[in-house]
DNA sequence: ACCTGAACACCGTTCAAGT
DNA sequence: ACCTGAACACCGTTCAAGT
């Protein structure tokens, strides 16, 4: 046999600790387990990542990785579709949205949206300040309802809140995209070159 | 001497809490230091709150609480004023942001911000659906925005980071109000009878 | 009603030592 | 370079028992 590097990797630890999060959400993300389900000390661990949060980091990079470029339509219309993506992505792991949010505001993971809806927003024409300032707002509306939204989600399902009309999917979706278009609204009426 | 009931009490506790939060932020929160504060063991928490979430849900109570209502001005200038004094009572504990966005979502406290913002919309003009939703994308921002300052506030102060322009005092709050305003024309260009 | 004492079942991180 | 083994210093929560 060749040279043979250590069997572990970023990515495979990466792998495990997103099914434990499909599994049981980020109380099942220790670094116990994912050692456990690696078969491996925990301390080798920490060969691969420096602590638990760069860990996370990477596993909310992988979470947000999918948001690929939008389909066609104006400005509005492609962002308000990203917005959307980004939810559904966030929505597809127990806990994904608070996991992104935390990993954002550590600087640790997860900033690719704020790149993609500042693209996004440079290209519809806004100057760079007006298109960060804009997409700072759109990443922390889109993190924090989602993270709230998927809460309460969970909550329901473990039968520890009751299911009311304003929790209705639908509703909560309406509700997304209310937000969305008001964030919207706001960057159309500074732009003066709207398309 | 007359009936006496025991000495904890719930505001006593959130007072120690509050107290631990301001000397070592969200990781000296820890049941077992407010028992040790107060002089008491651990369990005897328990009797008042059922478990450390809704402790932390009325601490975060206390530090959203001083928002009274705002100055005077038009629509947009009262709920600016409200967004900024929020602000500055998050910052005003280490993690506060953090404390209070998670309270938030997990519905156990800081509901308050939501409420003001929406009274102050209806009172405004708007609808409730309308208040409701702009109250949201408020509430998110102003929540994940000062998180994230806080966040590298409190990694720079520990030379984990360094101090670049983007992260300068009057940057940060500057680009604070920028997003502030841009919702707030979104909210205008909404409503068609915008004072 | 309110609290003690003690235990249960966990955590993240470090570090000398091995290969 | 990459991982083991074992320890350190913590956590939140429960519950019988006391007063």
């Amino acid at each position: 046999m060749g040279i043979m590097t250590g069997s572990l990797t970023r990515a495979g630890i990466v792998d495990v600790a997103l099914e434990l999060l499909a599994d049981g959400g980020l109380h099942a993300l220790a670094m116990r387990r994912i050692a456990t389900e690696l078969g491996v000390q925990q301390s080798a661990l920490y060969w691969h990542f420096e602590n638990k949060q760069q860990l996370l980091g990477a596993v909310a990079d992988r979470i947000v990785a999918p948001i690929a470029r939008p389909a066609a339509g104006d400005r509005s219309a492609r962002i308000e579709t990203l917005g959307s993506r980004l939810r559904e992505e966030l929505l597809r792991y127990p806990d994904g949205a608070e996991l992104a949010a935390s990993a954002y505001a550590f600087r640790l993971g997860a900033q690719q949206p704020f790149q993609r809806f500042a693209d996004e927003l440079v290209d519809g024409g806004l100057t760079l300040d007006d298109a960060e300032a804009a997409a700072s707002v759109l990443v922390h509306f889109v993190f924090g309802y989602t993270a709230d939204e998927q809460q309460r989600r969970q909550a329901a399902a473990l039968g520890a809140i009751e299911h009311d009309h304003a929790s209705d999917a639908t509703t909560v979706a309406d509700r997304f995209s209310r937000g969305l278009r008001l964030i919207l609204r706001g960057v159309d009426a500074q732009d003066t070159s709207a398309s």
